[in-house]
DNA sequence: GAAACTTGGTACGGGATCGTACTATCCAAA
DNA sequence: TTTGGATAGTACGATCCCGTACCAAGTTTC
């Protein structure tokens, strides 16, 4: 983004501290604030009928949250919410649609970036159809550390169980193929990364595709 | 849309034939064309390493094909072909930028559809993650029986498999479960939606989230 | 109408994942 | 220091789905 658009942007900005599972978005609430995280990341996630919540979508520091606003509308049937504690930005849905209606080219930088993460979510879709458990690990772990400094996630098996929409005994088994791997080093509510290829490599395909695109837009 | 805009869009239109299997998109190539199908239905497949796809988006008389375009870029990552033949209307990427350029509302309804695109697409990964082949089947033809005219699908197993990434005779199982159920009726090559409620229900809650959502934004 | 091809039905063993339950370990609060 | 809760490891049978193979039945081609 041009510094002339981020001019524009900027003042409507407000820093805020993003705990631990703070909600950003209630699933088909009105959005009231648009979130730019700068560390930490969301999930967007998807609820089943049952009740029993997938992941569908990861967003850090390289994107922001509501989407629905770019596009024009003022919800979504999904929840968002922090999932690696962090700090970012905040503007209201009401400032952000009037920047956006004020300049063309702010709008062009948000739709990018949702461009960006439609692949990332038909490329979950893809994950989730026709990657085993450890593949798909491998590929949140990877999208994971893309959104942190460092190497190391803070997270326990359960709340990976949750993400995956799989057992949490899979998620265990998984991690200690990984391990073994001497890809990561897991320790109670905390994982390493130690092996960033080695994991790309057993992801078998599931991970980078999306990041490419990424990429031939921002990088 | 509002005649006016449906006026600016207009003229840049032409009638074209969408025959079985016409690719409308190819993958990491620029869109030349945005097609909006008035019958019969493309598929959006997403590559995966191994070069088995699987589908990951439904398009249909609803909707249009070039997202891409609509969000800012020239081209995506998957491929879309059509999977029902049928007719439509097609305009040049080009033609499509300028006209959203020159009207914000023109843009504005193509952007809902987009919003409408990414819902489909994350309860694909939710369904692709924790539905069993019947319930991601029963979701498919009733997302495909959406967007043709009668009850009346043609399309083989073998298709089927591909779309879901499954093994074929899973699908024929799958079917013949579904047949039993007096839901549908099978023939070579073909399937008629005979119970489209019972479908519905056995997708056990795969169907109907996306489909709520396009009609809260254009029902 | 015979041959070649496409499509659909069925079967087999194997692997992946499930739901569940139980135990072990670590950490924090009392 | 003890106790209780959160987290992780392991095991069990059951179920789903896989890859593959083979055959049957329909359809097209010659």
């Amino acid at each position: 983004m041009s510094a002339a658009d981020f001019g524009l942007v900027q003042p409507h900005l407000t820093h805020v501290d993003l705990p631990l599972r703070k909600r950003l978005e209630a699933r088909k609430k009105p959005i009231d604030y648009v979130y730019f995280p700068e560390s930490g990341f969301a999930s967007v996630v998807a609820d089943g009928h049952d009740g029993r919540g997938i992941e569908v979508g990861l967003i850090g520091r390289e994107g922001m949250t509501g989407l629905a606003v770019v596009m024009g509308t003022d919800r979504t049937p999904h929840e968002t919410y922090m999932q690696n504690a962090g700090t970012g930005w905040r503007m209201t849905a009401g400032n952000l649609r009037r920047v956006m209606e004020q300049s063309r080219t702010v709008q062009q930088s948000f739709l990018l970036y949702g461009h960006a993460f439609v692949i990332q979510a038909t490329y979950t879709a893809m994950a989730n159809g026709r990657s085993k458990i450890e593949e798909r690990l491998a590929r949140w772990l990877l999208m994971a550390q893309d959104r942190v400094e460092g190497d190391r996630l803070t997270l326990t098996h359960e709340f990976l169980s949750l993400m995956l929409g799989v057992r949490r005994p899979g998620v265990t088994v998984a991690l200690n193929l990984l391990e073994r791997a001497g890809l990561i080093q897991a320790s109670r509510g905390a994982i390493v990364i130690v092996d960033r290829a080695g994991l790309e490599q057993l992801s078998n395909g599931a991970y980078g595709a999306p990041e490419a695109e990424f990429n031939r837009l921002f990088g």
